[in-house]
DNA sequence: ATTTCTTAAAGTGTCGACACTTTTGTGGAA
DNA sequence: TTCCACAAAAGTGTCGACACTTTAAGAAAT
């Protein structure tokens, strides 16, 4: 039996103070709520969630490792400023990494799982007919689409670099940015597609498409930048 | 003005106790020093290198990022255990990420560190040709013209992936697994291909080629292990 | 008024201590 | 002898303190 009635806000019993502050500092950078760029105080920032230093180094380090903060000795850690070039890069990695993806889900998901990714993209369908769902397919139903690619790949080492690490920062840019774009419809076709290809077991085919969808995206993205200047 | 007789160790000096930390276990880790799967103690590993605990956490818990150790919350910390499925992993990995590095390796290198590329090889070729040099070419050659193309695809984010996070757990295996094989003529062969190819700036030729040769490497290691069987 | 030197404030690096959790080891009951 | 309970030991989680480094502010000199 443990004290339930003083300290433990009921449900974050026994996870460590310093994932839960890892968590939601990471929360906090990804929404901006600590803005891009900015430098952090060791101090203060302990002292805001009533933490000791000790713990918020440690949850700092592992920020560190996702790229979210920068730390150089004795000068202290800023929030990862974001840039145009990084996005492209990042881009570019996806369409290495997701190609591959797409490749071996083609050959390991089961099913059910494809079953279920065909339900997932009906769904984002009937949202785009409706309200012309904008909104919704590109910041939630795309990332699940690609997160679920990912996981069928049955690539452990694919699924940790792609859902915990890049993830993150790649929902960092897709919050600070917008990003937001009238390709929806072109992207619900492509995702379909996908699916097909990976339906019919075509491995080279899946890759493929998916190279070709993230390269499409990139290229939205170079357009809106562009238009903004 | 500081003081340079007591502690400092000259050439160590204002490089964070962590850092050198950090590098010594990651070394000590990758050669097998520490044993893989086994399980650290904080304190009597912080005393044998005369820390405090504290810093010796902060450098596990980049070893973590990583994935050179695996903590759990309370149970505390082991070494990661190397596993015949996770080393495939990691080549269809490989495949994805260095194929993109040499396609844009192909269109971003100077033709300074092209030429500093083949230089490198042939070298290489020498090595093989004098002294069957199996030991060398493997262990360090290949790693190095690797490592260089990666380099060459001046994508930082890649760069970051590969050389710094990817590359330990890599070179963990190569230690500890002995990977020597009969095939550095064949590798050599692959690799003067792959300089041909981003010497004559094709994206398209060098992602193939880069992707067959370590598909070939991989395959490779597949029929070393069945060997062992 | 501008620059530079000096000194105080803030911040980071590192440590040792204590509370709580898990593991280990020992003795008694079945 | 085997199994369980329970105390002791070891280990992890978290904190506060102190030393050294960097930044900021203010005084002195040009």
């Amino acid at each position: 039996m443990q004290n339930q009635s003083t300290a433990t806000p009921l449900g974050t019993a026994n996870i460590p103070l310093t994932e839960r502050l890892f968590d939601a500092l990471q929360r906090a950078i990804v929404e901006g709520e600590i803005p891009q760029g900015s430098k952090i105080s060791e101090p203060e920032l302990a002292r805001q969630h009533g933490v000791s230093r000790g713990s918020l180094r440690e949850a700092m380090a592992r920020l560190e490792a996702r790229k979210l903060v920068e730390r150089k000795p004795n000068l202290g850690a800023r929030v990862v400023t974001l840039s145009y070039e990084q996005l492209i890069e990042i881009f570019q990695l996806r369409e290495a990494l997701e190609g591959m993806a797409a490749r071996l889900a083609a050959q390991n998901m089961s099913e059910m799982e494809i079953e279920e990714l065909q339900s997932l993209l009906n769904q984002h369908g009937e949202q785009i007919a409706e309200q012309h769902g904008q909104a919704y397919f590109q910041k939630q139903g795309d990332l699940d689409f690609h997160y679920r690619i990912v996981q069928g790949s049955k690539n452990n080492q694919l699924i940790e670099l792609l859902c915990n690490d890049l993830y993150h920062l790649l929902r960092m840019y897709r919050y600070q940015f917008g990003m937001r774009s009238k390709r929806s419809q072109q992207a619900y076709e492509e995702h379909q597609y996908l699916i097909n290809a990976i339906s019919a077991r075509d491995p080279e085919m899946a890759e493929l498409l998916m190279r070709q969808h993230i390269r499409s995206s990139r290229r939205n993205v170079e357009a809106v930048f562009l238009e903004k200047l």
